[in-house]
DNA sequence: TTGAAAGCGCTAACAG
DNA sequence: CTGTTAGCGCTTTCAA
């Protein structure tokens, strides 16, 4: 393990103070003789030398880089939200560090904490929404955004889709189709923004439609919890006598289980039983029929994020020392498939 | 934006030295009275003091984080990979930074400088294999791990699965279950280990069963070269005369596209035609019939890297300076599926 | 156009 | 048991 070249020993070897090194590395070429910025650039390529990035942000607490807090990162969602934000923080220089929660709360508390000791200077949280307060304490030292559950946190940026109004679309979109009933099949709303104002959506649609509400809710972990589900829609559908129903999901990591479970059963899709999901996973497009299903701006999302970001990162705090606090909703759209027809 | 409390502001209100709260903060109790130890705990507390780990680094060059360097991390290997990584990483207090390079030499280059500068304490990469000596110089700094592609680099260790033998079995499985010509659909090798060595283990297979191989180029980029292959298995199938034929494809970002181009086919699945692939898609248990794949050991590919990195960032480097460099293969398996029987 | 010097927040000898 | 002191590598006044 070399030791590894500091700025002093470039200044030796070209004979000049740190001082004038330092200016050419921060670009402060004005005050330099051409003579001494050719020398400096030559020793500096000579010795291979590379500013420390931790030196640099001792003085100005600025780390170039900005951390990812969300709940499991190989979530759909998730992927293409940290694509995209990665990419366009990489633009600029940062660098994203991602963590996991697993949608505990302790853990949450125990990253961000020492997310805020290693000097991010900024985070984007899928929070459970439990450490709002110190989430509040935070915002007041650095930008925070948080991402597709939008919790109310003083402070805090949000950036989420219009979960209510693309799943009301989606229910009436399936009543529209001649389903009768439509059973929606969700985990427990645990206090999840996304998952209560998806619920309410579904929920809208039945009362404007005058149909009743049927709500199943499902535990991933559980496969159980899945079958009975398939059991309940099997019931329902003999119920029905013959009259079309449909099943909508309120995210694509329910419906995958769910899937097979819901094709074995002796119903035509999409003839009597529709099928349809809030999300659009990757195979949504390889079952036959295709599945319909609610496509959230997930890149867009992640770029939004990132541009927020960069944006009070850089830029001066507001002259009252309290910036805007956006609220960005960015909206769904439906997919038809052909599970609903 | 409050002013952030220093080590300082505790040893001040503590009516210590910074030296004393340094101890206390490192867990030197032993040479401290129990009195100013639960004084310094009551201030820490009170004041929300957290070591600036930057500062802390500086000294010492441990900045507790670890980079990932990926081509893509939406890919599913990477999805996987990553994230039983930074599990590992966040047990033990370090970050994980992930940066993508979009398989482009130069960006691969610019990023693993930038993340040198980070003094980030160690790196792992999937690598185009370009900058075999600049990661062959970082490997003298600082532990260097390649997964996936296991190209030759001094002082690197490396992870990945055994290409070659899995996947010369799964072409003898396919022709084991009566598939007279099993067609291989590739990208461009690139140079690359993983992609090469996948395509020997076919030809391994084709040359034991003596049957000419049949290996066609796709670009996932490049809608027309899949409906090209598509059309290439048509041919063959007619050719064939009823004679059972299957295809087999290098990785799941192949067969995505092709599969629904491949079902359009009238070709009975899987009685005189089969389909494979290399990976194992989160989908491959929903279509009907279920694909038969080779599963990688994503997850324990992740964890190992962790491990190793870890070991290697903790330990003293061995006595002679120079310590084993690991070349692991963790074995993938195939999982049969009804796309083939 | 340049450099000396004072830190940024923390750790680690070396003395008491 | 505790404090003094000297940096880690770099940026930034303030003088020259």
């Amino acid at each position: 393990m070399e030791k590894r070249v500091t700025i002093q020993d470039v200044a030796n070897r070209a004979g000049v103070s740190i001082t004038t090194v330092s200016r050419y590395v921060n670009g402060r070429y004005e005050s330099m003789s051409a003579k001494t910025r050719e020398r400096i650039r030559a020793v500096i390529e000579e010795l291979g030398y590379r500013p420390n990035a931790l030196a640099q942000g001792l003085k100005a607490s600025r780390t170039k880089s900005i951390a990812a807090v969300v709940v499991n990162m190989s979530y759909p969602f998730c992927v293409g939200f940290l694509r995209s934000l990665s990419l366009i923080l990489t633009r600029s220089g940062y660098h994203l560090i991602v963590s996991e929660t697993g949608g505990d709360a302790d853990i949450e508390r125990d990253v961000v904490q020492s997310l805020l000791a290693q000097r991010v200077e900024a985070m984007v949280l899928q929070t459970g929404g439990e450490n709002g307060d110190l989430l509040a304490a935070i915002a007041e030292q650095m930008p925070v955004v948080l991402v597709d559950r939008a919790f109310a946190v003083a402070g805090a940026h949000t950036i989420a889709t219009n979960n209510r109004e693309a799943s009301r679309e989606m229910a009436l979109h399936l009543f529209d189709r001649g389903y009768r009933h439509v059973i929606y099949v969700t985990e427990d709303e645990a206090g999840i923004p996304t998952r209560i104002e998806r619920l309410q959506g579904y929920e809208d649609a039945c009362a404007a439609r005058e149909v009743a509400a049927t709500v199943v809710h499902v535990n991933r972990q559980d496969v159980g919890s899945m079958e009975r589900a398939a059991g309940v829609v099997s019931e329902l559908a003999q119920a029905a006598k013959g009259e079309p129903i449909a099943v909508y999901t309120a995210n694509g990591l329910i419906m995958m289980p769910l899937y097979r479970l819901l094709r074995q059963l002796p119903l035509a899709v999409p003839s009597v039983f529709g099928m349809a999901t809030f999300d659009e996973p990757d195979w949504a497009q390889l079952v036959d029929p295709t599945l319909t299903c609610v496509r959230q701006p997930v890149e867009e999302m992640g770029a939004e994020a990132g541009r927020l970001l960069l944006k009070r990162v850089h830029g001066k705090p507001a002259s009252d020392g309290r910036a805007e606090v956006a609220r960005i909703v960015l909206p769904s759209h439906i997919v038809p498939g052909g599970s609903t027809k």
